[in-house]
DNA sequence: GCCTAAACTGCATACGATTGCAGTTAGATA
DNA sequence: TATCTAACTGCAATCGTATGCAGTTTAGGC
């Protein structure tokens, strides 16, 4: 192992002080061009490249950001996290990634992220205790949650879609397509994602002077939806089950088409109809053809990391709240044919 | 913001050295029971926890270990970086995440990694110049790649599956199932996953008296892999083109299926069988029913995270090549009916 | 050729912890 | 009670860089 170089050899090596090598590698500061030419070219020379956990301690900046997440089996979460570490990257910042299942270990992985002093935290899909989100922003350090709403005045950022018109979109393109008994099976009842689409959904359905026909509660997992599934279809007359569903996610509702298919020899959307939401990749496969809603990835990515670097550089800056449009992605699963 | 406390608050509240509170949060060192009573009362208090950065700084232990990925639209690679981010927590590491498509980026990217001190690399499907991949051995950072084979004699590890054994496995099962004109749809040609999955098969059919009926490129992506089965299929007399199909990963044979059933009316397996690799959690899904060989994810994090947990502690250990045995899952992509 | 402002440079300290060393205390033993 | 050892404690140096301040050089204007 052989010893990497610091600032004080590089100086020595150029016959310039310390100083001089730390300004050199700090942009906009005082350092003539000979001087800096004499730095870097011994830089060279030894493969001296600074040392940012030295640079952390000093400045108090580390250019890392947390990203937390609990699942990565719904594909949402890695496109999310695939862009949005090429985003961060993209502004000198680096992802330190958790994987917390239970808001315990979260919080407690929380605790140790802190540790790291990161520069700002974003929660994909976990939550975190109040408690612990208060501790952070008193800590100074932002905290946003990806694809979930904070309680209102929270210290704590927020980027998500208008899931509100998600589910109103959902219910207007399924009774637009004549479907009459509308289902629905839901995530995790306690999030703010599934709350919300599933106000629209009734919302839009009240005001055709509908009701939702069934509902069956999945969790947002693959196994959950599954059950899910059966419960609400299984064994059923054609007349006592839904025609047409709208599922909390894609993740969901490709396991339910599966069920339906597979299991229990329905056709899509002969006989029942399918909408997810996310529209992950693949929803838009030719075996699924899944109408959705899509959540823009792109701009909630976006929104993100400008809210945090925003948040980075001006840390008396009140939390913000991005509510993005979406939109609907209509594929075979409703009807549309190809 | 408030200030954060440091040792010398907790110090000075628990009437102690600063020393002392930095003994009490060092396992196996030298305090006396009061005294570590006296320092966490105190920091409980204070909300003291120990600064990782300044720690990293004289230890040089950063505990944070970079992973770089290129694409995360193959679930293989969620999964993994899901289940080895949750394994390296267990002992104490975070993993720092860098997403770089090209080799190039990857290089650069690795240069700012390094900057930060990681006690590791793991280099999941990116590839990096032999040049940097030395830098880092050098610099005592152990590097390992993970579903790559690195060039003999390296000082680099790796952890892969058998691939030459899985290509063989995949031939012996379509022979098996009585199919006489196979194809193959290759990855990255360059790549190690795709010379000896495509060797093990070549050698397999040989020893059984066949040869490859056809081939095509798809580049282990979801896009080249439908070219590449267009190419293979499209517009040819059923005698004309191959009757069942090995392609290199799940993520293209599930492109290859879609294309096979939904552009060219073909059935799987009726008019072509398609045999993957990785067994990813989509194989499974009743929408494809894809036959695999699959790669024990399991075992090979772990096998990642033991591997690297020893260089890290021992930086005289010579690079180590870890080879895991794989399986055939036969579903029904290729006649297995369920 | 002189003066002033601007540009540059280096010294020294700070960031928050770890750790070798030496000194102190307490307990055990004779 | 005196002595030795073991357990503990604190001092001070250290990790590699950033930066305020004061001093020095340079350039430019007259």
């Amino acid at each position: 192992m052989v010893k990497v170089a610091t600032s004080v050899d590089v100086a020595k090596l150029a016959g310039v002080s310390q100083s001089a090598v730390s300004r050199s590698y700090t942009p906009g500061a005082s350092v003539a061009e000979a001087t800096r030419g004499k730095v870097m070219e011994a830089a060279r020379k030894l493969g001296y490249r600074p040392n940012a956990i030295a640079r952390t301690l000093i400045t108090r900046k580390s250019r890392m950001i947390a990203v937390v997440a609990s699942y990565l089996d719904n594909q949402f979460y890695p496109v999310v996290i695939e862009k949005l570490s090429k985003r961060l990257q993209g502004d000198g910042y680096h992802v330190l990634l958790f994987i917390a299942q239970a808001r315990q270990e979260a919080d407690e992985l929380l605790l140790q992220l802190m540790q790291y002093h990161v520069d700002g935290i974003v929660l994909l899909s976990a939550t975190l205790s109040s408690g612990l989100a208060k501790d952070c922003a008193d800590g100074g350090i932002p905290v946003l949650l990806f694809n979930r709403i904070a309680q209102a005045g929270g210290t704590v950022s927020s980027v998500a879609s208008d899931n509100v018109a998600g589910g109103r979109m959902a219910a207007r393109a399924l009774i637009a397509a004549g479907y009459a008994r509308i289902g629905y099976i839901a995530g995790m009842e306690d999030s703010s994602t599934n709350r919300d689409r599933e106000a629209g959904y009734n919302a839009e359905l009240a005001a055709h002077g509908q009701r939702v026909f069934a509902r069956a509660v999945g969790h947002y997992s693959f196994e959950g939806a599954q059950t899910a599934a059966r419960q609400m279809f299984q064994g059923r007359d054609p007349q006592q089950r839904p025609n047409a569903v709208f599922v909390a996610n894609d993740h969901m509702a490709i396991a339910v088409m599966d069920v339906l298919r597979s299991e229990l020899g329905l056709m899509v959307p002969q006989d029942v109809a399918v909408m997810g939401f996310d529209n992950v990749p693949q929803a838009s496969w030719a075996g699924y053809s899944l109408s959705s809603i899509e959540q823009d990835a792109q701009a909630m990515i976006e929104a993100t990391a400008q809210v945090m670097l925003a948040q980075i550089n001006d840390d008396s800056l009140p939390a913000q709240h991005v509510n993005l449009p979406v939109r609907l992605i209509e594929r075979g699963s409703t009807g549309k044919t190809l």
